[in-house]
DNA sequence: CTGAAAGCGCTTACAG
DNA sequence: CTGAAAGCGCTTACAG
């Protein structure tokens, strides 16, 4: 394989300095439109390839975003990523992903490397757990770091954090299946010392208390598969259930698929509503109440504000919530 | 913010020249331990990171990786992309992800940044139309490409394909459905001018030519939203149709939810088997009956074959299938 | 509007 | 086992 040609070989080609090609690399005004063209065909001819590396080590920006997330395998997740992702390609920043599959010391691990990588910013929705080995490296680098989706170093005056105002929702989806007549509701799914169950039994907890009615708990994991053990446990266990609002989606599809194996009608025997309302609830049937929280208008605004704060320097704000919205579907509302 | 601290910084502050660094960081064994040492402290006091950029101009390699993936939103590939990033992540690389969205000249884009950007290898799943504007710079760049799951430029001593044994597992699932007395099956999904689509018919229409049948086809797209639509056209267009094997997963589930809609019994008035077998298969209900392409497998194959080209040159053959099987559950085995 | 020159932080022969 | 020196491909003041 030939070396790949360097902006020296293009400056001899177009007859001009090196520098002159530098600036039309930049798109720098000072150079003759004239030349610049002269310069880009040299660039056509000889195949060149900017040299990222050598630019960086210069001074600029490696034009990299890293993004770290604790479940990559979850849909809402994924929806954000490529959201993100794709708005940063759009403003040429390349995207570097990692899972750290809910391990913080494989997220410690993941941050180094992109930290060595010379990532320009992060976007981490961290894992649950110790923070300090993730989080204290890029304070020291003084790299900007947006936390999305769960809060887990308090320092929100370096790590700006924004979520969705999921209390507000899941209040909301109370007093839905309340004024649907509804005696017993559960919340089903979540782990009770994560603070992302908190937030979305808080509201549950607040709109039961005012019709004084009881909660009715069942934790466990955020997946189908415990959605499809809760449907058997609750109907073994807690025959007077006649509704269930779920930590999120998937817990509340299971559910669905649970029910039905048990022969009961989802919308009538059963209420149910999901939370953050995947493309999938509108697919299933019965269709699927959930607490929508627009996952890709999200990734958008976090984009545009991890933007901002790189060309603006604007810091934003240290805590901020997208709105919520319930939408209700057959499967609280029956046929 | 201070300036990051290089090793020169470094070899100050440990009393040795900025080569015996070098070496630490490479970690020779031509140093001597307790030399050693003493830069790894003055490392930590001072808390060097480690300047890939620096690094990668002199020679070495970026450690990044490139993967391209045309729908990201797809939980088969989102699990291939969290797998495979898992497994490179193992070796020292990170990956850099980027979603074509089935956009060809999205994905050239992306390709040329992920050029730039020095990645020592790529892995593209790629979007369905012309394809050497992706495929003629990572070329003329001799950049390590492996094209997975859908080949789109045939040049495969250059650019290596591996996919699965799609044929085999759709004559296994057709056969398996005629074994059950099924009359009428229906393939389902896909577009007929897309490679992959007629290599998952080829095993359904040999199977049916074997056994006398004609085929009945719905194409379309491979989505949850387009299944939901065929259940309701399949029984109003094709009441005896007794039996679907579709494109994917999705379009099954979607088909699921729709003829549960309908009013039909899944896995007696009508059989159903999906493609891939992802997750949910085993938690939808009826259980849904799927050819399992072990896509975490896959992704670790595809992995390994990589970091062998890379570490020892060795390329892997021109085109490979990894095999597939059926996985019969209650959506067509009846309960 | 364009050119000559210094320097970014590493690695790598080459001496010693 | 360790040090001095050159050079990777750019960008950026600084002259002209």
């Amino acid at each position: 394989m030939k070396r790949r040609p360097t902006i020296t070989d293009v400056a001899a080609r177009a007859g001009v300095s090196k520098s002159t090609v530098s600036l039309v690399l930049q798109g720098s005004p000072q150079v003759r439109a004239e030349t610049a063209n002269l310069v880009r065909d040299a660039m056509r001819e000889l195949g060149y390839v900017y040299n990222r590396a050598a630019a960086t080590l210069r001074g600029s920006s490696v034009g990299l975003v890293g993004l770290v997330i604790n479940d990559l395998r979850n849909p809402f997740f994924t929806e954000f990523a490529a959201s993100l992702q794709m708005a940063l390609a759009a403003a040429g920043y390349a995207t570097v992903i990692s899972n750290s599959d809910e391990n913080t010391a494989l997220q410690a691990k993941l941050m180094g490397s992109m930290i060595e990588h010379g990532v320009d910013a992060v976007v981490i929705c961290p894992a649950h757990g110790e923070a300090g080995a993730t989080f204290d490296p890029l304070a020291r680098a003084g790299i900007p770091t947006l936390q999305v989706l769960r809060k887990m170093d308090e320092r929100t005056d370096l790590f700006p954090f924004s979520s969705f105002d999921y209390a507000h929702g899941s209040a909301e989806a109370t007093r839905h299946l309340i004024g649907l007549g509804t005696r017993r509701i559960a919340f089903v799914g979540g782990q009770d010392e994560r603070s992302i169950t908190q937030e979305r039994m808080a509201g549950y907890s607040a709109a039961l208390a005012e019709a004084g009615m009881e909660p009715l708990r069942l934790p466990g994991r955020t997946s189908r598969a415990f959605g499809l053990e809760a449907a058997r446990r609750i109907r073994a266990e807690h025959p007077d259930c006649d509704a269930a609002l779920c930590f999120n989606d998937l817990v509340a599809l299971g559910m669905l698929a649970g029910l039905a194996r048990e022969g009961v009608v989802v919308g009538s025997d059963m209420r149910l509503i999901g939370f953050d309302d995947i493309e999938e609830c509108a697919l299933s049937w019965p269709q699927l109440s959930s607490v929508s929280c627009d996952i890709a208008v999200f990734a958008r605004d976090t984009a545009a504000a991890l933007l901002g704060w790189l060309s603006d320097g604007q810091i934003p704000p240290p805590e901020q919530r997208a709105a919520v919205h319930l939408v209700p579907r057959a499967s609280s509302l029956g046929n």
